[in-house]
DNA sequence: CGCCTTTATGCAACTTGTTGCACAACCGCT
DNA sequence: AGCGGTTGTGCAACAAGTTGCATAAAGGCG
C-alpha cells in the first residue's frame, strides 16, 4: 500500500510525468523508496481513474507525449490519512545477513569478496547521502518542511553508516580466521 | 531468489517440518528473513520436486500428519553456489520514511504517537536479541559457526539500535515543534 | 461418544514488484 | 529524406509475498 502514496507525496512536492517521478525516484526519492518506471505508470493510470490525481491538460495527448500529473484534493486527504495511520514495521528479511548464516553451514568460500563490494557500494552512498545533506540542509534554514526532510535523509545516512560498520565487523570476522570454506 | 535457500539453511542447521520452520521463521531465524507459513510449505514442495530435499520416510503419511524434511546433496550444494554469488543490495524500500516525508507535505497530525509506538516495538525487539545473544553466544566458546551466526545476530542488534536511535531524534524533531498539523 | 482445541498441511485469489519488450514522437545529422 | 539516439509511455508475463480459508488428525474432557 505504499507505492500510490510514494507517488502522491511526490507530485505534491512537484507535479511531474511519469518520466521525470522515475528520475526522481532513482534519486533523492530512492533513499527511503524505490520504483521502476512500469510500476510508476501502472500506478498513476490507477491514482487517476480513482480521481486521486488527474492529468494536465496537454495540446498534443498522444503516445509518446509527455503527460503531467498534479494530485487532487482527494488524493492529500488519503494521503494524509495513511501518514497518520498504525503500521507495524515490516519483517525483517535482508539477503546479505541470510548469506552469511548460510555460509556458516556451507563455507565463506567467496564471501570476503562479496562483503568487501557491499562495503565499496554502501561508502558511494553514503558519500552521495552527504554530499546532498551538505548542498540540501546548510545548517539553520529551517521550515519545518526541511527539519523533516533532513530527518529522513539523515535515516539513510545512518542507515548506510550502520552497514559499513557492519561489513566492517564482518571482514575482520571472516578474514580472521583462515578465510577458507568450512564444509 | 531467498525464500527456497532461507530455508535450505534452516533445515541444514536442523531436519524440520513445515510448521517447526514456520516456528523457526517466527523466532531466531526472523532476525534476518521471515516467512509465512503459506509461503514455506509452497516452496518445500517445489524444493522436494526439484531435487532439493526430500521428506523424511513416515509411518502415516497423510494429510494433517507431520512430515520431516531434510536436505539432499544438491540443496546444498545449490545453496553454496547462491551464498557466493555476486548479488546488489537491494533498493531502498521503508514505509515509516516514506510516511514522515509524506508528514512534511500534508502535516504532522498523528506522527509523534506513531513514532513513539515504533520506538516501543522497537526496543522490545532489541531486547529479545539481547537475551539471545547472552543465552546463546557466552563469551569465548568460538567455532566458526558461532562467529558467523553471533555476526548475523550483532546485525540484528546494530540494526534496532539504529531505528531507536533514529526514532529518538525524529520525536525531538517533530516534538521540538508544536506537534500540530502543517497543512 | 460427541465436542472443542491444538497441531499440521495445504489451496486459491489477490497484491506487489520485476523483466523484457513494443511503440511513438522528437532531435540532430548528413 | 533516411538514420540513429533520446525521451516518453505503455503492455504482458512472470516472480514473490499476503490473506483468507479448507481440511484433517490427535488429544482432552464431560
Amino acid at each position: 500500500m505504499s507505492l500510490p502514496h510514494a507517488i502522491l507525496t511526490a507530485l505534491l512536492e512537484k507535479p511531474s510525468s511519469g518520466l521525470e517521478l522515475t528520475r526522481r525516484f532513482d534519486k533523492s526519492f530512492g533513499f527511503f523508496w524505490s520504483a521502476t518506471h512500469q510500476q510508476i505508470y501502472r500506478e498513476l493510470g490507477k491514482l487517476e481513474q480513482s480521481g486521486a490525481i488527474r492529468a494536465l491538460p496537454s495540446e498534443t495527448p498522444a503516445r509518446g507525449q509527455k503527460k503531467e500529473y498534479e494530485v487532487l484534493p482527494a488524493g492529500q486527504a488519503e494521503l494524509a490519512a495513511w501518514a497518520s495511520a498504525g503500521q507495524d514495521p515490516r519483517a525483517m528479511r535482508d539477503p546479505l545477513l541470510l548469506r552469511v548464516r548460510a555460509a556458516a553451514v556451507v563455507g565463506t568460500a567467496g564471501l570476503p569478496a562479496e562483503l568487501r563490494r557491499h562495503l565499496a557500494l554502501h561508502e558511494r552512498q553514503l558519500e552521495l547521502y552527504e554530499g546532498i545533506e551538505r548542498r540540501d540542509f546548510p545548517p539553520e534554514r529551517d521550515s519545518e518542511q526541511d527539519r523533516l526532510r533532513h530527518l529522513v535523509l539523515r535515516g539513510g545516512i545512518e542507515l548506510e553508516t550502520f552497514w559499513i560498520r557492519w561489513l566492517t565487523q564482518a571482514l575482520e570476522t571472516v578474514d580472521g580466521e583462515s578465510g577458507t570454506g568450512a564444509e
